[in-house]
DNA sequence: TAGGAGGTTGGAGTGCACTCCAGGCAAGCG
DNA sequence: CGCTTGCCTGGAGTGCACTCCAACCTCCTA
């Protein structure tokens, strides 16, 4: 449940900036994917992709002299941090403010810092629930473990 | 982002079965709730408590001779391990499925067993994939933090 | 006993994040 | 050349989890 990263996520990224990361397995040498193959290498469909474009998630894509899509490593790079943030339950709203913010400029470093910095404390916080709810769901576990023929109980 | 449990939930439990644990702070020595304080005590609202019991996620609910709701503090337990459910991203129809299960009786214990291991299966994993989120955010933080004056990032 | 807050119902509406459709263009293979 | 497979667009549709509506009833306090 809630879907999780499934194709060969293209590691940690940020389009190229930032901390400089190591750069992930990507197939070969090649800058120019088409939509198909960044929808298998990220896991999400071509649909998703086209529809981050249009909303304005995506910068400006590259395309074919026949209008194609062709997506760089730097799209993969920040695609994979997109992920990251719908990870956090960021709303996509949020991201595209976040990416016309770098699309407007340095200007706006600090908004973006303290946006992450929001973000950073919404994940800590959803972690320590989660620990809370594991901890929970251990007790009932066990209670069902070694319970089994009590009756009546949920 | 993400509605995080907002008024003061009451505490961990399911129905006053499984593990004995402590009964947290409610109101008194009552055991007879509106609709209404039910809501503030679990943060969700009146609409939703009905909801619930609609869609067969509220085992039968008591009323007043007046026909009235009328929750108990087993009601309570139940929302609350009901929401614990709900932050580990498990769909609304599984845990209806959880409460029908519990409503059958002992012979579904085995399954329902099984569904809380999946659940917590998946919420181990949540936490592993947060856990690296929060480090490709911290990284990035610490970037914005010490390169402000560098241009064009994100 | 009057008024306002809060309770009841079935069904319709909302917001989010996709997801799909129709109709057409393009690229590579035998 | 024909065929299959893939990509293009704007706009409509889907599924989930609520959320609200209208019309009415009940409880409590002044």
């Amino acid at each position: 449940m809630i879907p999780s990263s499934p194709a060969p996520a293209a590691g940690p990224a940020g389009r190229g900036t930032g901390p400089s990361e190591p750069r992930h397995p990507r197939p070969d040498g090649r800058d120019r994917y088409t939509i198909g193959e960044v929808a298998s290498l990220t896991g999400l469909t071509a649909h998703t992709l086209r529809w981050y474009e249009r909303i304005g998630l995506m910068p400006h894509v590259d395309r074919s002299h026949t209008g194609q899509r062709r997506f760089s490593n730097r799209d993969l790079d920040w695609l994979a941090f997109v992920a990251k943030l719908r990870l956090t339950g960021m709303p996509v709203a949020d991201m595209v403010a976040y990416a016309e913010m770098v699309r407007v400029g340095e200007e706006t470093v600090d908004a973006r810092r303290a946006l992450l910095e929001r973000t950073r404390e919404d994940t800590a916080a959803r972690i320590a629930e989660l620990r809370d709810t594991l901890a929970v769901l251990d007790r009932k576990i066990a209670y069902y473990h070694d319970a089994v023929a009590a009756s009546g109980k949920d």
